[in-house]
DNA sequence: AAGTGGTCTAGACCACATT
DNA sequence: ATGTGGTCTAGACCACTTA
């Protein structure tokens, strides 16, 4: 155990052990102290070595398998991933995040703003709204090293953001705005499908009518799965890829054995 | 705890408890005995009822939690997710699978199987071969209802699959022949982008030239993350649409309070 | 024989919600 | 005051791998 040498424990700090010591075994893979196929520190000697009980340390060890930064195989050892493994692929962000990234300096020009009453039905249905209600409507024209990226469309409940009116939408990100005002999305639904630019969005995007383009529309909820945003995103197709990493589902047994 | 009384649990089984738990739990979910929004049984409860530890009854609701079935409020209870957050959007499937997960009949039309040494670079890197190594290519027009779907180019490794060249492509699923011959793929890393149909593509998949479409490509790995399968696929855009659930990266705390 | 991850127990204290 | 999830402890037994 020399490896935990360096580092310990608060036990009474608000944040919990098994968080402190997630955080100190991924800074030894960060760090390049422990690198992919390695085997890290065994549950018994990182909680012999922090004095904490074997279950915290497990409960931390576990966390990093989840999340597919170590794997286990009982009666060796846990390991260190390969790095492509645990790449983020399907983090719910915000164009801004996302961008930057890809290692492209985000932008946007508002090109609307303003509260609606025609929506197509699908939108209403998304947020759980009925078409009596209104909606908050945000059109962008998001760039990506000042180079247009895409066209944003999003829409919100009115009732509870119209201070949304008064944001400045252009430099800061609307997720960004949310969340100070203590809104904060956890889930998206993603749907994609290709298509191609039409004459309206042909000139914004800067490419032809007829270029290809990836559609994508996002619900996203809050984590008492409110629906609280709808997005309509046109990216132009030779800007915008998307990447996921699929998984097979775990079986969940408990039937006949 | 009166909607445990009936099932038990079996402390000898080769099953552990907490899986025990976990499907006793998904089968109130799925029979509608516990509906979206409602308290599921509280660990405290469970415990007591089928005389196990607490421990184990939260081992299986924090499970069910990281799979999106339930979702707790510290001081309140753990509830059931609304059904639409625990679909399994994005579950490794194979194409005859995900047509029938949509309700589409699968089929295939073999269009090319062969050896080839000539492929772009990019997929011998994502095979992690070298240009020497010798590649099975797969090419069919993956239909569904009987309606040209998808154009499909998949490269194995030749020395491992050379059995393929023997194998029934048409009717029968190109995972299901590896899963037979004891590879299961668990893992893959997909690229989306929006592109156009060109003309050699246009009359199998019967659209006309510059229509919308999907590139898919597909890396797929081996629990022991080896790369076994590249797949280029081009999906008619008017027919296929692809659905993810995004997720907030849960922040990893532990440096400074 | 020693070490490992996987499972399980029977307690405990905390912050928070509800009643 | 009671119940809830969140965290933590100090043990235990098992099946497995490695030496």
């Amino acid at each position: 155990m020399r490896s935990f040498d360096q580092g310990g424990v608060q036990k009474n700090s608000s944040i919990p052990i098994y968080s402190q010591v997630e955080r100190i075994v991924m800074d030894m893979i960060d760090s390049g102290r422990l690198s992919p196929g390695q085997r890290a520190p065994s549950e018994r000697g990182i909680a012999d070595t922090l004095g904490i009980s074997r279950m915290t340390a497990r409960a931390a060890m576990s966390s990093l398998v989840a999340d597919g930064y170590l794997y286990s195989v009982p009666g060796k050892g846990t390991f260190v991933s390969n790095p492509k493994m645990r790449q983020d692929l399907l983090e719910l962000t915000s164009f801004t995040q996302d961008m930057r990234k890809r290692g492209l300096k985000p932008g946007a020009k508002l090109l609307e703003l303003g509260v609606t009453d025609e929506a197509p039905e699908k939108i209403y249905r998304a947020l759980g709204l009925s078409a009596a209600d209104g909606l908050l409507r945000i059109h962008r024209l998001r760039t990506a090293d000042e180079e247009p990226m895409c066209l944003e469309t999003s829409y919100l409940p009115k009732d509870y953001f119209t201070w949304l009116l008064e944001e400045d939408l252009e430099s800061g990100s609307l997720y960004r705005a949310l969340e100070s005002h203590g809104v904060e999305l956890v889930r998206a639904e993603e749907h994609l499908e290709a298509t191609v630019v039409r004459e309206t969005e042909s000139e914004l995007l800067t490419v032809r009518v007829g270029y290809p383009a990836l559609l994508i529309e996002r619900t996203s909820y809050t984590e008492e799965d409110k629906a609280i945003e709808f997005v309509k995103s046109l990216y132009r197709g030779d800007r915008y890829r998307f990447s996921a990493m699929l998984f097979k589902r775990r079986p969940r047994r408990g039937g006949l054995p």
